[in-house]
DNA sequence: CCAGTCACG
DNA sequence: ACGTACGTGACTGGA
């Protein structure tokens, strides 16, 4: 049998495949729908073919020897979308992987490779497939030598194939002809211009008659119709370099290794981490089970026994180590201690060994290290103190700085990504089991995971560091979010007090208004239907009751607010849907939702993430106490439930406009810095300078437009938002916005260098480093585009307002300590700080509060704070 | 598990 | 012409 070769139009196949497969992004937001539909492709040909040898042929961006013949048809070919450009690379890198032979050469087309590569295979009597989308390479095809054009269907990819007699059963010429058709009708793809007046079917009777342009010429006279002929004869240069565009070179001076294409197993370790890292779930299942296998494990050992275990801590004398573990719900299932990245150890409680006894001996053990790694310092500082002063490391804060956007920081990533190593992931070990099952179930799985986890911890940290230095984020990371970490922990350990009986009260008193209110809804509407559905109250609204549908939603009519408020007016039952709306949101998520968050402390202790945003702020979650009501006074009456405990005051300060004052100062903008140097209403402020009008004789409407107008800016203006919000024309926000960067030059020249530095960087950048990447844009998509440009506008005034109040936290924790003030800090809200106040430091703290927040960054303006106390957070506030 | 809605800065 | 404000998290209903 002889032997077979597949060779690929690389380019081809991977501008098909971007165009057939839907848009398709990993978590990192990198494109990957034509690697996705490339590979495809390629698996199915080679499970059908089998063949021996496999060659990916790519083009070069240089210009071609045959187009640099005809300067005049250079360069007119339409630049490749970013999307697509972007994978080009990774495709490769993903061939790479597999061990697939990749050629391409200066000067010279993936075709022109592929048909001189196709030709020296016939001659050693293989068989050969040429797999391109383009319909060129058909003058390849001989009784050897298969063109083969995927098409992606809905159905699927289906292959036409053609050997020289399809190509002439299909288009009535051989595949030698085939070159003079196309030369003669042109293709504007390629940038054969063709003979004028000249389509296919002309193109094609001609040489079906004549066999080649150049026998045509010598007939001319005979040519019929008429046009056909008086085109040929004035331009036949334009068909001689059409016929040389049009050809593929087949006599390429290419070095070409048979061997090296040679199709050994693409299964490769290597492949599948970038199978794993782009996310093609469904290509996992292609690679062996085993592929996750690595020599990791020999390093692990597990210790179950009391002596064991007494004798690892008792004999433990390292000076750096990673420390992880797994609770869940308080409770320590396993915990993992790497050495070095030759030796973990796993312990775990049992029989003698006690959670109390585990605790003391990690405890001495972090007290002994120098340099104390961990993927979580916040969950480990529940357990075990370390001092601020230790040299800890946490990489999940370190990854988390190098890359913001991503959803989670799992150690499988960082693995994959940090030290191109696939270590099985969480998923994998236990599956969908929780923590607690799994360690009744499958105890080995979590011991694998956590000693995988410390593995990971201590075998990226110098990498991860060294990113840190290379990005020049150092200085963020050690003396903002580590120091941040102790803030936090204390934050969450401290919580704050709720008065569970009050919130009961306050949620009985929403059931009986809900229930009123139901009834009417119901009554009016002629039926009972849940009002909670939006689909149902769509219905009930716009068709029932036929009001006039506003907005669409993909999966029906709006019922949003915005929408409903237009109604109202016209409609009562509408204003009891909002008002029904809004009680029943305050029960479920504030009511009742936080009741069930107070601990049996009578406190709320919510958790504080330091990784999920991608400005830089925190979050907050179970509960999120950072969007507890404040706007409506019915919602508010809800911080009166949170109070202090005996003895003691709340004291809340907040940053009087961070944002606007930090563009105040990242712009230079004179105009607005001496507005902050005299004046307390800055949207009179510019109310009257936007508005031409004399500060005194700005009206309300003025400074409430202003006042969107300072908003918009801060979040990247545009016209149709700011319209919007303030229900006016695009015209008119337009005027506003224009009007706006008249008073304030230097805020539209910064904004535009932010837009630029971002397009140029890839990234948005903060005062203080921290870094938001923005592959938006990029994107040859007009509306992500736009979004890339509002983030990179809003990204470093909101991550820089974020680091200001993560530098003020630091120092009014490290003040209230090291002065010993019995006063804590309990929450952050973006731009407010609260702190629970022993009576007798209020005065005190109030005044070192607002100071350590005032001077927490040095700017060109002053940065103000409001501060407060009270008996409960509705008054501090 | 996602879409819609709405609470906050 | 495109179809929008920036950043979050919780709850509900309905595939």
């Amino acid at each position: 049998m002889s032997k077979k070769i597949v060779l690929i139009d690389g380019h081809s196949i991977l501008n098909r495949a971007f165009f057939g497969v839907p848009p398709l992004t990993n978590s990192e937001g990198l494109h990957t729908n034509a690697v996705y539909g490339f590979l495809n492709i390629m698996f199915k040909i080679l499970d059908e073919e089998k063949p021996d040898y496999l060659t990916v042929a790519f083009d070069r961006s240089e210009p071609t020897f045959r187009h640099q013949m005809f300067d005049a048809y250079k360069g007119t070919r339409k630049p490749m979308a970013q999307e697509l450009r972007e994978q080009v690379p990774v495709m490769k890198e993903v061939l790479q992987a597999m061990g697939i032979k990749i050629v391409e050469m200066p000067g010279y087309e993936a075709d022109d490779l592929l048909g001189t590569i196709a030709g020296m295979a016939e001659v050693q009597g293989m068989d050969v497939s040429i797999i391109s989308g383009d319909r060129d390479l058909l003058q390849l095809a001989t009784e050897k030598v298969k063109i083969r054009i995927p098409k992606t269907k809905r159905t699927g990819t289906e292959i036409e194939d053609y050997y020289a007699a399809d190509v002439v059963e299909r288009y009535q010429v051989t595949p030698k002809e085939f070159i003079d058709v196309k030369a003669l009708m042109g293709d504007s793809s390629d940038n054969i211009p063709g003979v004028p007046g000249i389509g296919e079917k002309t193109a094609t009777n001609l040489i079906v008659a004549y066999k080649s342009i150049e026998n045509a010429y010598a007939h001319l006279e005979e040519i019929t119709p008429k046009r056909a002929k008086t085109n040929l004869e004035e331009h036949y240069d334009m068909a001689q370099m059409s016929k040389t565009l049009a050809t593929i070179e087949v006599h390429v001076p290419i070095e070409f290794d048979m061997e090296a294409a040679k199709l050994t197993d693409l299964y490769t370790p290597e492949a599948y981490v970038y199978m794993k890292r782009l996310e093609f779930k469904n290509m996992l299942t292609r690679f062996s089970d085993d592929m996750s296998q690595n020599d990791l494990e020999k390093y692990f050992h597990v210790y179950h026994e009391l002596d064991e275990i007494q004798n690892f801590f008792d004999g433990f004398s390292a000076k750096e180590a990673a420390v992880s573990f797994f609770e869940e719900a308080g409770i320590v299932y396993g915990l993992a201690v790497a050495k070095s990245n030759q030796n973990v150890v796993y312990l775990t409680c049992g029989g003698f060994v006690t959670e109390g006894y585990l605790e003391e001996q990690v405890q001495k053990l972090c007290d002994g290290l120098d340099t104390l790694i961990t993927p979580d310092l916040k969950g480990l500082l529940k357990h075990v103190r370390v001092p601020e002063t230790k040299n800890c490391i946490d990489t999940t804060i370190a990854a988390y700085l190098l890359n913001p956007l991503k959803n989670e920081y799992t150690y499988d990533d960082l693995a994959r990504d940090i030290l191109g190593l696939m270590v099985p992931s969480k998923l994998d070990l236990l599956g969908k089991l929780k923590i607690k099952k799994a360690a009744e179930e499958k105890p080995e799985a979590l011991e694998l995971m956590v000693c995988y986890e410390a593995y990971t911890c201590i075998a990226a940290k110098n990498q991860l560091l060294e990113q840190l230095e290379d990005h020049d984020m150092k200085k963020l990371y050690d003396e903002i979010e580590m120091p941040l970490v102790y803030v936090l922990a204390d934050m969450e350990k401290e919580g704050v007090r709720a008065e569970k009986a009050e919130l009961e009260a306050y949620g009985a008193q929403l059931t009986g208004r809900i229930s009123e209110l139901e009834t009417s809804i119901y009554e009016k509407a002629g039926e009972t239907f849940n009002i909670n559905s939006p689909k149902q109250l769509g219905v009930i609204l716009f068709e029932k009751l036929q009001m006039p549908n506003g907005k669409k939603t993909k999966t029906g009519y709006s019922t949003a607010a915005d929408v409903l408020e237009r109604l109202a007016p016209d409609y009562p039952i509408v204003s009891e849907i909002l008002e029904y709306r809004q009680l029943t949101k305050l029960k479920s998520t504030y009511a009742d939702g936080l009741a069930l968050c107070i601990a049996p402390d009578g406190r709320i202790h919510s958790t504080f993430n330091q990784t999920i945003t991608a400005t830089g702020r925190i979050s907050s979650t179970e509960p999120n106490l950072q969007n507890i009501p404040i706007r409506m006074e019915l919602g508010r009456l809800i911080r009166k439930v949170f109070v202090p405990k005996e003895g003691y005051v709340f004291i809340d300060a907040d940053y009087s406009q961070i944002e606007l004052r930090v563009l105040a100062h990242m712009s230079g903008d004179q105009n607005l810095i001496a507005a902050y140097q005299h004046a307390e209403d800055i949207h009179r402020i510019t109310a009257s300078q936007v508005f031409h009008t004399p500060l005194e004789a700005v009206t309300d409407l003025q400074r409430r437009n202003a006042k969107a107008v300072n908003f918009g800016i801060v979040y990247g203006i545009s016209s149709f938002g700011l319209s919007q919000d303030l229900s006016i024309t695009r015209k008119e926000a337009e005027g506003y916005i224009a009007s706006y960067f008249e008073t304030y030059p230097g805020i539209k020249i910064f904004l535009d260098r932010l837009v630029t530095d971002a397009k140029e960087k890839g990234y948005a950048e903060t005062m203080f480093g921290r870094r938001r990447p923005v592959p938006e844009l990029a994107s040859s998509n007009f509306m992500q585009r736009s979004f890339g440009e509002r983030i990179a506008m809003n990204s470093p005034i909101q991550g820089t307002a974020a680091d200001i109040i993560k530098i003020a936290m630091i120092r009014v924790k490290q003040r209230l300590e090291r002065e010993q003030l019995k006063s804590k800090l309990i929450l952050q809200v973006h731009d407010e700080l609260l702190i629970e106040a022993a009576a007798d430091e209020e005065e005190y703290v109030k005044t070192l509060l607002a100071e350590e927040m005032r001077h927490a960054a040095d700017l060109a303006v002053t940065l103000e704070v409001d501060v407060k106390s009270g008996r409960n957070w509705f008054e501090a506030h």
